[in-house]
DNA sequence: CACTCCGGGATTTTT
DNA sequence: TCCCGGAGTG
């Protein structure tokens, strides 16, 4: 089973006698090696499956790893295998131990777009701005593992003090709706592990060995609950590779790498050097750009398959043109290597950028995907259905009651809202509860009243029906009670509502199907569906349309995946690094070797050849804009690039700059090392 | 006063 | 593309 990994993916399979952390480069094979662990975790070193936890950042990825373990482990059962994200893991053990934590088990997972009401709420204003800015701060606290009170402490702005009173009240409102968002999937799990050695005892005893990929991606709420988890021993593998981490400023933080080492003094390391997926002058460029990264590890990419084609860098007169050449260079290159649309990707920094490429794709009737766009989560319809299958779940849960109780109207108005919403905060119960309360009863209307008892009541008696009956009954029971159908065709284009209606039906064939328990589990009622659906992926990865087709995506969202050509479009100074990241970089530096490792990941993402184009002149703001080449394209390898219309960047001028910021670099990591 | 329509502008995204 | 803001209309 071992004979078709190479010397050092072998021995990071085998070692056990402590931590591990696998340096693992673009395309050196990573996911094989933690699939190939849990396989010989199980078979040949005694583990039982559930004994094992493999943890990823999306769910891609984790039903990618459950498919490949699946199909080796044929003979024996994954039976009880965790291959989860963060999330998901984390909402495991919440559920398990809410009542520690003064929740009840049927909890509620908001979305960021019922977090972003409650701050609306809380904050009293329609500010946009504001809020999104509360959110991301909010958001950034929870990562950081940052209480509301420490926050208060932390603040050293009038305006931060502010937002850390909001996140002290969004987080009691959270509670009293019996409710957590997507943060506290980490961040309660910590918290109750401090407070509760015997809980935490107990998942250490359960999970004898964790497998985390992209460990570089890990913020330092989930890097907690990792050591948490893994106990002093540390029996732990953890993949990643710091060249690739690109996500600093969502609160991820390359810092765990080296705390790694820090943390755990018996920590092993393993690099992953070899290369499976690009020619040698792809890996040259590679490796080149890299190395004006100061550097933790050093690590080298190599490859035995062949030199390859020169690097083209291409100028362009304005982005039109440039879309206009990329386009055509791909077609004439597809038509030439008899290849297919989907051996190509275009990738950029920013989703805007695909704007142009998309229209002249279109004019030239080439097939494309857009990686991104909404999840089916997000979508209007899936989210009402969503809200009653939550107020269903826990009736405390106020924002799912809005939603549902007015969609679709029945009969329930802001006036009674209000007055309801009113009666709840100051008495201090849900929405749910009040509509209950003779004292509140005898404030409203008749008419009114009696619209409210209905819904109310006929989530009770759904309620009773969700713990019994088969999840399909009950769902088309409450579509058709609500009418959601007619709705739908009232409120919308019949176009539209046909789509919509469509994708009802789907979320609840899919739902069902699960109840019915596909992977041969258990069979699961609706309530216990419920608890799980707004972590579960589905339809994601479904392109729609076209299986054939060039895939447009940014440079973020091409992580992990690999194309035959990729054209890389945009690369200026402003672009490739974005200003905004060159600016911080003065008051902070760091920001532009994150902008670096964006452009290594999108050069890695070729394996046979690689287009990189930039404009001369650009449209911003109104006026058209004089753009310089990106410093990084200075520091490629010049004897693998051919240069097209235009001279990059003065190398001396850039070759300076570089130098300049090493010295930087080395002088930072000097005191570091000191301090 | 509120709603709609049009034009301009744009980091990056998952759960 | 999507979102926001300003202008123009009922």
């Amino acid at each position: 089973m071992l004979d078709t990994l190479n010397s050092p993916q072998r021995e990071a399979v085998k070692y056990l006698d402590g931590p591990l952390l696998v340096l693992a480069g673009a395309g050196s094979g990573k996911t094989r090696v933690i699939t190939q662990k849990i396989v010989y975790l199980i078979e040949k070193c005694g583990y039982l499956p559930k004994e094992i936890a493999a943890i990823t950042f999306t769910n891609k990825a984790a039903r990618e790893m459950q498919e490949r373990v699946g199909k080796m482990l044929e003979s024996k059962s994954t039976k009880g295998l965790t291959i989860a994200t963060f999330h998901s893991l984390g909402l495991q053990m919440l559920r398990q131990e809410a009542a520690l934590l003064g929740y009840k088990p049927q909890f509620s997972i908001l979305d960021s777009s019922d977090s972003f009401k409650i701050l609306a709420d809380v904050l009293a204003t329609t500010d946009k701005q504001l809020l999104r800015k509360t959110q991301w701060q909010i958001s950034s606290w929870k990562n950081a593992f940052i209480n509301p009170d420490q926050a208060k402490q932390l603040a050293d702005e009038e305006l931060t003090h502010a937002a850390a009173k909001v996140y002290q009240i969004y987080q009691q409102t959270l509670k009293a709706y019996q409710a957590v968002d997507f943060d506290d999937l980490i961040k309660l799990p910590v918290e109750l592990f401090e407070q509760h050695p015997e809980a935490l005892a107990k998942w250490q005893r359960k999970l004898k060995y964790l497998l985390i990929d992209e460990y570089q991606d890990t913020n330092a709420c989930q890097y907690k609950l990792v050591k948490m988890l893994t106990g002093i021993e540390g029996r732990f593998t953890a993949v990643g590779d710091d060249d690739q981490a690109i996500y600093g400023w969502r609160g991820a933080d390359v810092e765990n790498l080296r705390q790694l080492t820090e943390d755990f003094s018996r920590l092993k390391v393993i690099k992953l050097e070899q290369n499976y997926r690009s020619t040698v002058r792809i890996l040259r460029a590679a490796n080149q750009v890299i190395a004006n990264n100061p550097k933790l590890f050093e690590k080298k990419l190599w490859s035995d398959l062949g030199t390859g084609d020169l690097i083209q860098v291409s100028a362009a007169r304005d982005e039109e043109h440039e879309a206009e050449a990329v386009v055509m260079k791909l077609m004439a290159h597809k038509f030439e290597h008899r290849t297919k649309h989907l051996d190509y990707a275009i990738l950029y920094r920013g989703n805007y950028q695909a704007r142009v490429i998309e229209q002249q794709l279109r004019n030239h009737k080439v097939p494309y995907t857009v990686s991104g766009g909404q999840s089916f989560f997000d979508k209007a319809e899936i989210k009402d259905l969503v809200s009653y299958l939550r107020l269903i779940a826990n009736e405390d849960d106020d924002p799912a009651f809005i939603r549902a109780a007015t969609t679709p109207k029945k009969g329930i108005g802001n006036t009674t809202l209000e007055r309801l919403g009113e009666y709840a905060s100051l008495h201090k119960i849900s929405l749910f509860a009040a509509a209950f309360e003779g004292e509140f009863q005898r404030e409203l209307g008749n008419r009114q009243l009696e619209d409210l008892l209905n819904f109310c009541q006929y989530i009770n008696k759904i309620q009773e029906r969700a713990e019994r009956d088969p999840a399909g009954e009950v769902l088309t029971d409450l579509l058709n009670t609500i009418q959601y159908e007619v709705f739908l065709y009232d409120s919308e284009e019949p176009r539209a509502a046909e789509t919509k209606w469509k994708n009802v039906l789907d979320f609840t064939g899919w739902l069902t199907k699960k109840g019915e328990g596909d992977d041969a589990n258990e069979e699961r009622n609706l309530l216990q569906l419920t608890q799980m659906i707004s972590l579960m992926s589905m339809l994601e990865g479904r392109e729609n349309g076209e299986p054939d087709a060039v895939k447009l995506s940014t440079l973020h969202a091409a992580k992990g995946l690999e194309f035959g050509h990729v054209f890389l479009i945009g690369v200026e100074e402003g672009i490739l690094p974005h200003r905004e990241s060159v600016e911080a970089d003065k008051l902070k530096p760091g920001k532009i070797e994150e902008e670096r490792r964006l452009m290594y990941v999108g050069i890695t993402r070729a394996q046979k050849s690689l287009n990189i184009s930039w404009c001369k002149k650009r449209k911003r703001a109104g006026e058209t804009e004089i753009c310089e080449p990106s410093r990084f394209l200075a520091e490629l390898p010049q004897d693998d690039v051919r240069h097209f219309g235009g001279p990059a960047a003065d190398p001396a001028t850039s070759k300076e700059h570089g130098k300049e910021r090493m010295a930087q670099i080395r002088a930072m990591l000097g005191n570091q090392n000191k301090g």
